[in-house]
RNA sequence: UGUCCCAUGGUGUAAUGGUAGCACACCUGAUUUUGGUUCAGCUUGCCUAGGUUCGAAUCCUGGUGGGACAACCA
C-alpha cells in the first residue's frame, strides 16, 4: 500500500449487509423521493423469540440508520390464533431491546379498505366466489410439477360473486362453505398464482374488531396492501416469503391501477435468512407446545429462546444486539452455534457485572489456628475490568463454606484447589494449607480442616507468595441462604436440525433445569434488585430471578464462565 | 419430471474482476488473588467441471448438493 493512507486503514470499516446496499442504492437514485419506511409485522399469536430480534434489528435498524421510520404493525388477520396478551408482550420486548416505533398499526385497521379492494377485483372479473370444499380446491390446485384445473365456479357471473361475497360477511355463510379467490393462472409454475384464496369465513370474535367481520383476508392479500396503505418502502421479511413476492407485486400492481395520484411510489419486498440456533427450537408452534404442555414454566422460562426468556436468564439488550450484529444477514439458511450467543453475553457482563461471592454446594472449612469469635472485614474488588466500580467488604471468620468440588482428598497433579498438604489462596483473604478432613459414616466429606498463615492476608507483603489455586468462600456466620437455578445450554440434547421427523419433545434434555437449594451467598446480596447481574466468582454470571421474595433469594445462571462449563455441567 | 433461492475453515460472515480477511469454536504460550479477563500465537476454507479474462470466490454455462413452494396459517 502507498504511504500516507493511514486514515483509511485506521477506521474500522464495517461492511454493509445486502439490504443496506439496496437501501443506499435506492437513496442514491432518489427512489420514493428519498423516503425510507419499514415495518415490523408480527402476528400476535405468541411471544417474540431471538429470531424476531434479528428481524427487529433489521427493520428498526434500517429506519434508524437512514433517517426513516419503522412502524409496528400487528398482522392480525386470523382471529382464531390471536390474542391481546401477545400484543402487550410484543410491545414490551421491542422496547426492552431499545427500539421505538413510529406508529402502532393493525392489519385489522384496513379491513374496510381491503374489502373495497376485493369488491373491485370481483367487479373487474379478477376474483370469484368458490363454493367448493377445501379438499376439492386443494385437489384441483395440482402439484409443483403438474398444472392445476379450473374451478367450476371460476367463470360465474360477477353479480353472483358480488352478492355471495356480501353474504360471506353477514353470518349467513358457514365457515368453509365458500371463499373468495383471485382469478390468476391455474397453470402457473408458482403455486401461489393458482387462484389464491384471498378471503375466508371465520366465526370467531376478533381481539380488536369483535364480531363486525365474518370474512377475513388472507396474509397474501393483506400484507402487501397494508404496506402500501402505510407508505412502506422496504418490506423486509424472511426467506420463506420469496415465493410470495410475485403475488405481493401482483396485488400492488392491481392497487396502483386505481391510484395514479401515488405516482412512482411502490413498496418492495426483500428477504433475508432466518436465525437457527443449535440445541433449541425456534418455531412459535413448538414454543407454544412447550408452554401448553407444561414442559417449561412459561414463555419466559430461561431455557426458552424467547426474548423474555433471555431477559429473565440475565441477557442484556446490548448482548443481543452484539450477537445479531455478529451473525449478519444473508440468503443462506444456516444454524448458528449457541456458543456465539453465549460469548456475546459474557463479553457484555464481563465488563459490567459486579463480582460477589457465593458457594453453590457448600462444605464447611475450619481454620483450626484462627481465633474463635474473631471476624475480619476483607476488601473485595467489585470489578477488575472497571476500577470505578469500587469495592465492598466481606466478613471472614474461623468457619467458612467452600465449594465441595474445590476439595479432593486424593488429587491428581493438575488439581489446583484444596487437598491435604497443598497451599491455596482464599480470595481476598489468606493463604491456607489443608491439614485434613472429617467424613461421615457414608464416607462423605463433612468438614475440612486447614491452617491459615497470618502473614499472607491480602495486601500484606507475604501475600505475594505464588500459589496455584484461588478459592471463593463465604463465612458460615455471615452468609445468607439462597436458591440457584442452573439452566443447561443443551436444552435439546441433540441439535434438532439434525433430526428431521423426530418429535422435538423427545430431544428435550431432562436435566436442562437444576435447582440448588443449599447455596450460600455473601451478605452484600441481601438487598439486590430483580434482574441485576453478578459474577459469582468462577461459577459464572447470575442474575436475581423475578421469583425472588424477601425471604428467599433466587438466582438464575445466565451463563457459566468460559471453561468451567463442562466441569460444572458434568456434576 | 416444474418454478424460485442458495453454496467461502468445525460454525457464522467479509472480500462485488486484482494478496481469501474477521468473529466464534479449538489448541499452544505469557500475565493474572476468578482454571475468568487480557495478550501473543497455531490449526482449518472458495461444492465441482468447463468457459470469458493478463487475472475469477466474484461474470457465463453444465453438473452436484441443500432449501422454499402443493394451509380456508402468517
Amino acid at each position: 500500500m502507498v504511504e500516507g493512507n493511514n486514515q483509511n486503514t485506521e477506521e474500522v470499516k464495517k461492511s454493509l449487509n445486502f439490504i443496506e446496499v439496496i437501501v443506499e442504492k435506492d437513496l442514491a437514485e432518489g427512489k420514493n423521493n428519498g423516503k425510507i419506511q419499514t415495518r415490523f409485522p408480527p402476528e400476535p399469536n405468541g411471544y417474540l423469540h431471538i429470531g424476531h430480534a434479528k428481524a427487529i434489528c433489521m427493520d428498526f435498524g434500517i429506519a434508524q440508520k437512514y433517517g426513516g421510520v419503522c412502524n409496528l404493525r400487528f398482522d392480525d388477520t386470523n382471529p382464531v390464533k390471536e390474542d391481546v396478551e401477545y400484543v402487550d408482550s410484543i410491545m414490551e420486548d421491542i422496547q426492552w431491546l431499545g427500539y421505538q416505533w413510529g406508529n402502532v398499526y393493525y392489519a385489522s385497521d384496513y379491513f374496510q379498505q381491503l374489502w373495497d379492494f376485493a369488491v373491485r377485483l370481483i367487479k373487474d372479473g379478477k376474483a370469484y366466489i368458490d363454493e367448493q370444499s377445501a379438499e376439492e380446491i386443494a385437489k384441483q390446485k395440482g402439484t409443483p410439477t403438474e398444472p392445476g384445473k379450473h374451478s367450476p365456479f371460476r367463470d360465474r357471473p360477477i353479480e353472483e360473486s358480488l352478492s355471495l361475497f356480501e353474504k360471506m360477511n353477514t353470518g349467513e355463510i358457514a365457515e368453509g362453505a365458500m371463499v373468495l379467490r383471485a382469478k390468476i393462472d391455474m397453470a402457473a409454475s408458482n403455486m401461489h398464482f393458482r387462484d389464491p384464496i384471498i378471503y375466508r369465513v371465520i366465526n370467531h370474535p376478533h381481539h380488536r374488531t369483535g364480531t363486525i367481520w365474518k370474512a377475513y383476508p388472507m396474509y397474501d392479500f393483506a400484507h402487501g396492501e397494508s404496506d402500501y396503505f402505510e407508505g412502506v418502502t422496504h418490506s423486509i421479511c424472511t426467506l420463506e416469503f420469496v415465493v410470495h413476492r410475485p403475488l405481493y407485486d401482483w396485488f400492488i400492481d392491481e392497487l396502483k391501477t386505481q391510484r395514479p395520484e401515488d405516482g412512482e411510489y411502490r413498496p418492495h419486498q426483500y428477504e433475508f435468512n432466518r436465525l437457527g440456533l443449535t440445541y433449541t427450537v425456534m418455531s412459535k408452534r413448538k414454543l407454544l407446545q412447550l408452554v401448553q404442555e407444561g414442559l417449561v414454566r412459561g414463555w419466559d422460562d430461561p431455557r426458552m429462546p424467547t426474548i423474555c426468556g433471555y431477559r429473565r436468564r440475565g441477557y442484556t439488550p446490548t448482548s443481543i444486539h452484539n450477537f445479531i450484529d455478529k451473525i449478519g444477514y444473508t440468503k443462506y439458511d444456516g444454524t448458528i452455534d449457541v456458543a456465539l450467543l453465549e460469548h456475546s453475553i459474557r463479553e457484555d457482563l464481563n465488563a459490567k457485572a459486579k463480582r460477589v461471592s457465593a458457594v453453590l454446594d457448600p462444605v464447611k472449612l475450619i481454620l483450626t489456628n484462627y481465633p474463635e469469635g474473631q471476624v475480619e472485614m476483607m476488601e473485595a474488588i467489585n470489578n477488575p475490568e472497571d476500577e470505578s466500580m469500587g469495592s465492598h467488604e466481606i466478613a471472614f471468620s474461623r468457619e467458612l463454606f467452600i465449594e465441595r468440588e474445590d476439595f479432593m482428598e486424593d488429587a491428581p497433579k493438575k488439581f489446583f484447589r484444596m487437598t491435604p498438604g497443598q497451599e491455596v489462596r482464599l480470595k481476598n483473604a489468606y493463604i491456607v494449607k489443608c491439614t485434613g478432613c472429617k467424613k461421615d459414616e457414608n464416607g462423605n466429606i463433612s468438614e475440612i480442616y486447614a491452617e491459615y498463615d497470618p502473614a499472607t492476608r491480602s495486601g500484606m507483603p507475604e501475600s505475594d507468595r505464588k500459589v496455584k489455586g484461588t478459592l471463593h468462600w463465604v463465612s458460615v456466620e455471615h452468609s445468607i441462604p439462597a436458591e440457584v437455578r442452573l439452566y443447561d445450554r443443551l436444552f435439546m440434547v441433540e441439535n434438532p436440525g439434525d433430526e428431521k421427523d423426530k418429535d422435538f419433545r423427545e430431544l428435550l434434555n431432562p436435566d436442562s433445569l437444576k435447582i440448588l437449594t443449599n447455596c450460600r451467598v455473601e451478605k452484600e446480596l441481601e438487598n439486590v434488585k430483580v434482574l441485576d447481574s453478578f459474577q459469582f466468582q468462577r461459577l459464572g454470571y447470575f442474575n436475581v430471578d423475578p421469583d425472588t421474595t424477601p425471604s428467599k433469594l433466587v438466582f438464575n445462571r445466565t451463563v457459566p464462565l468460559k471453561d468451567s462449563w463442562s466441569k460444572i455441567a458434568n456434576k
